[in-house]
RNA sequence: GGCCCCAUCGUCUAGCGGUCUAGGACGCUGCCCUUUCACGGCAGAAACACGGGUUCGAGUCCCGUUGGGGUCACCA
């Protein structure tokens, strides 16, 4: 063996997000990583709820974030822990380090509090609690208070990030943050500690707007003597404009992209892993690939942009090259289209999906396959129905008709000697046609249209744009 | 504002001192294919933020400036 860049300790990495909302885009990329680089040292990738919070804590969030992870295809490994099941557990290591003397009983008020940021507001330095109970060892019967941790002053904590590199603060930075709220209940700093501690957790990988936490978290974890695990903090995902991506960058949870905008998993999967990371010129990655590549070395330090366009392209080359009837049951799915209509899709997807970058141009383009005649012509379309065109129909009309075989080499021959025979170009007869069929300035080809269509709704829909239009 | 982080085409990135007159992808432009629109193919415009160092040599190392971002709760 040599010495590469295998970890000492079985990798154990973890998602842990807070259900109070859908697995947002940046989630899903952080879980990502996690799971990647757990199965890429074949080690586990657990899943914890975060859901202290139990106000904004909803069941319907938690099924869209278990929802968005399966389609993903991102499995955990066993069940998923919920941290609200280890209340008890967070209150005594509070309580531990309050025996040892590493943490304490603070009874400052919010008025008092209040004060102190007042005061260094007007001194114009850094406001930092500065408690006059960190060294008071006896309790006050009976008044509220909450548990502090006694962090250090003097000195300096380093932290080896697998992405930010060295990261170096200054102790006195840090401050007595708390632990136990006065209502026994622990803040997250303490939970997330204790649990990715008693969950064996080797390897923490968040966004790096947790950077900062995670000289607080360190100090909990050197006061317990416990392993430290190794960090990497993954560059947020910003907005078009530079910004934090948020709601209003129309931040949309993994269940819109697949349900409104039609996209692929294993796009998202794809782009999401490009954001940031990368391996060579390579561009389209399969998940066994990504797998066998991802390590976080390779991750990016600076943030970057959600770019909606390479996300849709990525979608298009995923969709060109997927099952054609995996195509059209997400397209039926969407349009609520039953089997019959399912296998004229099938047929008329190799068309339809060169056409497409998401589900949901595929159904809209696979519309004219199941409109009832007369079938609507938008304007631009109508706009070809001249006269001059009818009567072009109309030649069509009568070689369609006549064939014998409705089969794509005949329908070819025969639209090809209308257009001969009348003097004009074939695109002269195949605009008109194909508003006809379908009602729109686009579409597959036109003998392709006609072969699906079949004889008797193609001669009706062009029966009906024979006659002048009121 | 304090602290921390970042900086190659519009965007995602390759580049880990010389092979960079900087490569790929998306997007954009043009051409080809063609019955439309796509797909596909070909070509093109497009970047090392700025200033100092270090070095024989810097996109690559160091410092500063500027710009951007993150974070400063009894939220997570």
């Amino acid at each position: 063996m040599s010495a590469s860049s295998s970890p000492p300790r079985p990798v154990v990495t973890r998602f842990a997000p807070s259900p109070t909302g859908f697995l947002h885009i940046g989630g899903a990329r952080t879980a990502l990583f996690n799971w990647l680089y757990a199965r890429h040292f074949s080690g586990k990738f657990l899943l914890r709820i975060e859901d202290t919070d139990k106000v904004r804590s909803t069941k319907e969030a938690i099924d869209a974030i278990l929802d968005g992870m399966r389609w993903l295809g991102l499995d955990w490994d066993g069940h998923e822990y919920y941290q609200s099941q280890f209340w008890s557990r967070h209150a005594e290591i509070a309580h531990r380090m309050l025996e040892r003397g590493q943490a304490y009983r603070c009874y400052m008020t919010q008025e008092e509090l209040a004060q102190q940021r007042e005061a260094a507001q007007r001194d114009r330095r850094p406001f930092r609690i500065d408690s006059p109970w960190r060294d008071v060892g006896a309790e006050q019967g009976g008044k509220p208070f909450v548990i502090r941790l006694k962090a250090p002053r003097e000195g300096e904590t380093v932290i080896d990030d697998q992405v930010q590199g060295r990261v170096t603060v200054q102790n006195a930075e840090i401050d007595d943050f708390i632990l136990l709220r006065s209502d026994g209940s622990p803040t997250y700093m303490l939970a997330v500690v204790v649990d990715d501690h008693d969950m064996g957790v080797t390897h923490v990988i968040r966004g790096d707007d947790h950077l900062n936490n995670a000289f607080r978290q360190l100090a909990i974890i050197r006061a317990m003597g416990w392993p430290e695990p190794t960090y990497a903090h993954v560059p947020l995902i910003h907005g078009p404009d530079g910004a934090k991506l948020s709601k209003r960058h129309g931040a949309l949870g993994v269940d819109a992209y697949r349900d409104g905008l039609g996209m692929l998993p294993e796009a998202v999967g794809n782009y999401l892993l490009r954001l940031g990371w990368g391996h060579g010129d390579d561009e389209i990655i399969s998940r066994d690939q990504a797998i066998e590549w991802f390590d976080l070395p390779q991750v990016g330090k600076s943030p970057s942009r959600f770019d909606f366009k390479k996300l849709e392209n990525l979608n298009g080359h995923y969709i060109r090259n997927a099952d054609d009837q995996r195509l059209a049951d997400l397209v039926a799915q969407r349009s609520g289209l039953g089997p019959e209509q399912i296998e004229l899709l099938v047929r008329a997807m190799p068309e339809l999906k060169s056409r497409a970058n998401t589900i949901k141009q595929l159904s809209e383009s696979a519309d004219f396959l199941f409109a009832s005649r007369p079938i609507d012509i938008d304007d631009a379309a109508a706009a070809l129905l001249t006269s001059d065109a009818r009567s072009l129909l109309h030649a069509a009309q009568r070689n369609l008709g006549a064939i014998a075989n409705w089969d794509a080499a005949s329908l070819e021959a025969a639209i090809r000697e209308v257009a001969e025979a009348s003097g004009v170009k074939l695109g002269k007869l195949a605009q008109p046609l194909r508003a006809a069929l379908t009602g729109r300035m686009t579409s597959p080809g036109i003998f392709d249209v006609l072969a699906l269509l079949g004889r008797d709704e193609s001669l009706g829909r062009i029966a009906d744009q024979m006659e002048p239009r009121e």
